[in-house]
RNA sequence: GGGCCCAUAGCAUAGCCAGGUGGUGCGCACGGCUGAUAACCGUGAGGUCCGGCGUUCGAAUCGCCGUGGGCCCA
């Protein structure tokens, strides 16, 4: 049995005893093996970082993906979706050193890295299981019981066989390089986790003495006084053209002679208030090589003392500052390929800890940012500063301490991306990309970009690189499998694949020595980057990888274009020479209502909890999906989820109205079937069938093309609009009827079909609804169907019962229903108030159409007793005609006399002048002392319409409404309004729709109760009255009695309930 | 500084690809409806279509140059 709705849309509630429903049915597990048999549909999760709590942002991604894999597997696919972890890497490390107050690696393995390493884990895994709750609380249906987790030696291997790959290709390579180093996390970090944001920094123009020139200086600038002591040379560009000045200060007393580029003479002049100048000679940078420098600092760095300082080519030297670039290959990138290039020393006196090295002579155990000042001041005493002052400007920070990064050239493991990018390019081609620019214009243009990976991080929390390298032949040998390591290392028992664990395992080699393994653990992007085989268990386990790899879909926001579509695209390329997906959906980022980031500082975070707690899982899923575009950001905004609410609960209430009635008269689909009731439909059944049906096609056609947007607009469109505006208003009046109706069980029927219908397609969105409708629609009915809504086939288009035709004519009635409306209320006619007729004058067929086809549902909404259409193009005749004269065309012609003329016209028929002024051009016109001619530029035609019709136009013409009041109308009128106040009363007694009553109503005026009487026994059917007294001198009385003013008319009404 | 994307009423959006009177929802004001009722409907006000220049008979739409925002990079 169908269960009558008595509360109302409690999203809490629901989606509670939903979640609780699915729990208890083991729903999704049933769901996927419901399709074991059907096509497979591989999707990859991109995991999120366990940080403990999910965001908004977090939270629409995986509602994206739910939506869609509910929608493919309602198709008939097979999903594999299992969800993902990341959880190695430097955040939790950090976290966890922050929770055991730990200031630096010391502590750390003072600790014990073990220990240290289980509290990684823990963290880690508490934190899944907190995030998890939330995203099942969203409703997310994805494998939670068995999710991949980037700590699991099954994954781990996964990591360790790509990297054995790329070591087969020879596209694994250990090399000094410059990156950006956290002086305090002492590790390595990767491009995308430094963060940038103003800092106060010197910026001090310094001069190099040049060798065997008296006098004579070159000039650089830097913001990083600290990299002196490691500078080497100076570069200049080929094509500039340079300057040698003499520069005077003071009084001409004192001068010095300075190199810089031409163009920025003036400039440097000023920075060291010279105040006046002479040019010596002027050359292009590529004639500055022949010139060597002296380090101003020897002194004090005794290594520098033996090095060489000469001047250098370069192109990526700008005309800035002086033109003339501070050179030292430990602490740039561009420095490091030039000195690379050149064969300069990789001279690097800072250690890990961002602490000068003894290689830095007198500035030994001093942190490289506070050695800023001491270094400027052992310049200027050797008068090489030329100029010093504080600048802001935008530097690196480490992503999770905030420490500010230094570049330092380090020994690291490289990946050779930059030998594979044409390869890449060529295959993210082969990608279908929506939009199509995220693949085209924005990935393209960062892989183009690609420099080679660095993977090593010097930390703990990681996966650990699978190199060992021999102590005494140096020969390296990388690890692909458990299985291989426990052959080389004759180990039998499990082995924890972690630090420090594995750090103890030696391979002996080949050689005879011992083999030990590389300390860094892996970049934590690695770990992520082979999700899409880890995922499967490759290389552990081939076949799932066989029949799924490479990925059907996968959909992350915008940043993954540079992470996660990028490191994927790599590792798969290394690994199999291909794209790991075949197509990628790219999403945006979710801000606040101004459009601005959310972050925790600004306060304005909103978090996906509060919107559940305030609106449920539906709404926030359903706002998310249908507010912009997928891959465009989302400025999050409570009032349109609220909006969204609105639509929801007005759904809800749609489907709760036809309740009471069906569960009356015992409806069931399965008696009652189409066969039935077909010859009973009305047209506007016929539509509102055609409109769901239209709906299927809709929202199948933006889905394939990933359009969640326009998937879920036209379906709040069809709830509003189509089903609770105007359908269930229509059917409204056939619900009431009583006794086995053929109308009647034909509305039950469409209505039933619509709302079943209806339940499916909003399953992928808003699935707790969509379940708890289908429960009790479907599954109360008949426990032999299927178990849960999402379990369902997506709902077929049928194309018999679309018929567009129908549509436009109903959108047309819509049209001049809206219009009549208009009209009603300029002659302030109440719609409970019938009129006499209304009058449709049409500009196009299909207005004509509709009306021939929907004349009742017109008749209906209009509250009129006849529908008058006119021919296209003609002018109802009931119309009068104005000529209103124009006085500025008249005055001139007539002079004194153009008064009378006016007076004249207005006595005139309009029609008579129309039709002179058409056949003659002119309208002789008698005023006293003659005749005057009118002419068409002296009056304007104007149709008139008589006081009891209003006008109101609409797309396809003008409705007249004609309400001209006679006895029948006014009878009608005054027995709707007791009605209406009738029924109000019995609902505030809360009685059941099919209770009788008695009823007294006592009405003041005589006139009014006559009208009323005449319609006494509709008045009695409408209410359900056993007894019903209508007179001017009763006395109303029992359960509920209650006066009313009725358009200037007192009444009292008393109901009684009566068995 | 570079790449990609975005900018339309107080707010959120459609229209832009294929140029021709700018629609819609929320909010606001007024009115209506009433066995979906803590719901619903109608009407109205409200737009320098971010700015400028250009192409065109005609530009929200196409092109160029700016401004502001987002992501990424330097």
């Amino acid at each position: 049995m169908i269960k009558e709705i008595t509360n109302t849309y409690n999203a809490k509630d629901l989606e509670e005893k939903i979640g609780t429903f699915w729990e208890s049915i083991n729903a999704y597990t049933k769901t996927r093996q419901h399709r074991a048999n059907g096509t497979d549909f591989y999707f990859v999760d991109g995991p999120p970082y366990t940080t403990g709590h999910i965001h908004l942002g977090t939270a629409w991604n995986k509602i994206i993906k739910d939506s869609v894999l509910r929608y493919k597997s309602m198709n008939n696919y097979c999903v594999c979706d299992r969800a993902g972890w990341d959880m190695h890497g430097l955040p939790i490390e950090v976290k966890v050193e922050e929770a055991l107050g730990f200031k630096s690696k010391k502590d750390i393995e003072a600790y014990g890295v073990d220990k240290f390493i289980d509290k990684c884990k823990e963290f880690a895994l508490t934190y899944k299981d907190e995030m998890t709750y939330q995203f099942k609380e969203l409703g997310i249906w994805l494998n939670w019981d068995d999710p991949y987790m980037t700590l699991r030696d099954e994954y781990i291997e996964a990591a360790w066989w790509t990297l054995w790959r790329s070591s087969k290709k020879g596209l694994l390579e250990q090399g000094k390089r410059v990156v950006n180093w956290c002086p305090r996390c002492e590790t390595a970090i990767a491009d995308s986790e430094v963060e940038y944001w103003d800092e106060e920094d010197p910026s001090v123009y310094i001069k190099f003495k040049i060798k065997n020139e008296d006098n004579t200086y070159i000039v650089i600038w830097t913001t990083t006084p600290w990299t002196i002591p490691a500078n080497i040379a100076v570069a200049v560009h080929p094509g500039f053209e340079y300057s040698k000045i003499r520069a005077w200060k003071g009084n001409n007393e004192h001068n010095e002679i300075l190199y810089v580029a031409t163009q920025l003479v003036e400039h440097v002049l000023k920075q060291g208030r010279y105040t006046d100048y002479e040019v010596i000679d002027r050359m292009l940078g590529e004639d500055l090589v022949k010139l060597s420098y002296e380090h101003p600092l020897a002194d004090k760095v005794p290594a520098q003392a033996e090095f060489e300082h000469n001047i250098y080519m370069a192109d990526f030297v700008t005309a800035e500052n002086t033109g003339c670039v501070h050179i030292a290959p430990g602490h740039g990138h561009d420095d490091f390929l030039l000195g690379s290039e050149h064969n300069m020393p990789l001279y690097c006196p800072v250690g890990p800890d961002g602490r000068y090295t003894s290689d830095a002579g007198e500035y030994e155990g001093k942190y490289v940012k506070d050695a800023d000042e001491q270094v400027l001041n052992d310049l200027e005493k050797r008068g090489n500063l030329l100029k010093k002052e504080m600048i802001i400007h935008r530097y690196g920070h480490c992503w999770r301490c905030k420490t500010p990064i230094i570049y330092l050239a380090t020994e690291q493991w490289f990946l050779r991306i930059s030998d594979i990018k044409d390869d890449m390019l060529a295959e993210i081609n082969k990608v279908d990309w929506y939009p199509d620019w995220a693949g085209s214009a924005r990935f393209t243009d960062w892989v183009s970009g690609a420099r080679d990976w660095c993977i090593s991080r010097q930390r703990y929390w990681g996966i650990p690189l699978p190199i060992w390298i021999c102590s005494s032949c140096e020969n390296r040998e990388v690890i692909g499998t458990m299985a291989q390591l426990k052959k080389r290392c004759g180990i039998k028992d499990q082995i924890d694949l972690h630090r420090p664990n594995v750090d103890n395992i030696t391979l002996p080699c080949s050689c005879g020595g011992v083999m030990r393994r590389v300390e860094d653990v892996f970049d934590v992007w690695f770990d992520s980057a082979v999700a899409s085989w880890a995922t499967l268990n490759y290389p552990h386990e081939h076949e799932d990888f066989d029949r799924l790899w490479p990925a059907d879909f996968i959909t992350e926001g915008h940043d993954q274009t540079r992470g996660w579509f990028y490191s994927q695209l790599g590792a798969s390329m290394l690994a199999f020479g291909r794209a790991p997906y075949k197509s990628v959906l790219m999403h945006g980022f979710t801000l606040d209502d101004s459009g601005k980031k959310m972050s925790k500082s600004q306060g304005n975070v909103v978090s996906p909890g509060e919107v559940i707690n305030k609106f449920g899982a539906d709404a926030l899923r359903f706002y998310v999906l249908s507010s912009n575009a997928p891959w465009e950001d989302l400025k999050f905004n409570w009032d349109e989820v609220s909006t969204v609410s609105r639509m929801l609960n007005i759904f809800w209430n749609v489907y709760r109205f036809p309740l009471p009635y069906m569960v009356l008269d015992d409806f069931n689909p399965a008696v009652t079937t189409y066969d039935i009731v077909e010859s009973h439909l009305r047209p506007e059944d016929r539509w509102i069938l055609s409109r769901v049906n239209s709906l299927v096609h809709t929202v199948e056609e933006a889905m394939d093309q990933y359009n969640l947007h326009r998937a879920t607009r036209p379906i709040s469109e069809f709830i509003l609009e189509d089903l609770s505006r105007w359908y269930i208003q229509l059917i409204r009046p056939r619900t009431w009827i009583e006794g086995d109706d053929p109308d009647k069980l034909a509305a039950y029927w469409v209505i039933y079909e619509v709302l079943v219908k209806t339940s499916k397609i909003i399953a992928p969105f808003t699935p707790y609804m969509a379940e708890s409708i289908y429960q009790n629609l479907v599954r109360n009915l008949d426990s032999s169907t299927t178990e849960s809504v999402h379990m369902c086939d997506w709902p077929k288009a049928e194309a018999a019962l679309i018929d567009t035709k129908l549509e436009m004519k109903m959108s047309a009635i819509r049209n001049i229903v809206e219009a009549a409306s208009n009209a009603r209320q300029k002659v302030k006619r109440k719609l409970r108030w019938p009129v006499k007729r209304i009058i449709i004058a049409p500009e196009n067929e299909i207005t004509i159409d509709a009306v021939e086809t929907l004349r009742s549902v017109l008749l209906d909404q209009t509250n009129s007793k006849e529908v008058i259409v006119l021919s296209k193009g003609e002018i109802w005749d009931e119309l009068g005609l104005t000529a209103v004269p124009q006085p500025k065309a008249i005055g001139p012609v007539f002079k004194g006399d153009a008064g009378k003329v006016i007076a004249a016209l207005g006595d005139i028929d309009a029609i008579s002048i129309q039709d002179a002024i058409h056949t003659k051009d002119r309208f002789d016109i008698e005023i006293s002392g003659g005749t005057a001619a009118i002419t068409a530029d002296m009056v304007v035609f104007k149709q008139t319409i008589p006081d009891h019709i209003a006008a109101a136009e609409f797309a396809g013409g003008t409705v007249y409404v004609d309400a001209l009041l006679t006895r029948e109308i006014e009878s009608e009128g005054y027995a709707r309004e007791v009605i209406r106040r009738v029924q109000d009363m019995r609902k505030e007694l809360d009685l059941d729709v099919e209770a009788g009553i008695k009823a007294i109503v006592l009405i003041e005026d005589e006139r009014v109760c006559d009208l009323v009487l005449d319609r006494e026994s509709y008045i009695s059917d409408e209410i359900r009255a056993k007894l019903l007294i209508i007179g001017i001198e009763i006395k109303p009385e029992g359960d509920m009695v209650k006066e009313w003013d009725v358009e200037g008319t007192n009444m009292k009404i008393s109901i009684t309930k009566m068995q």
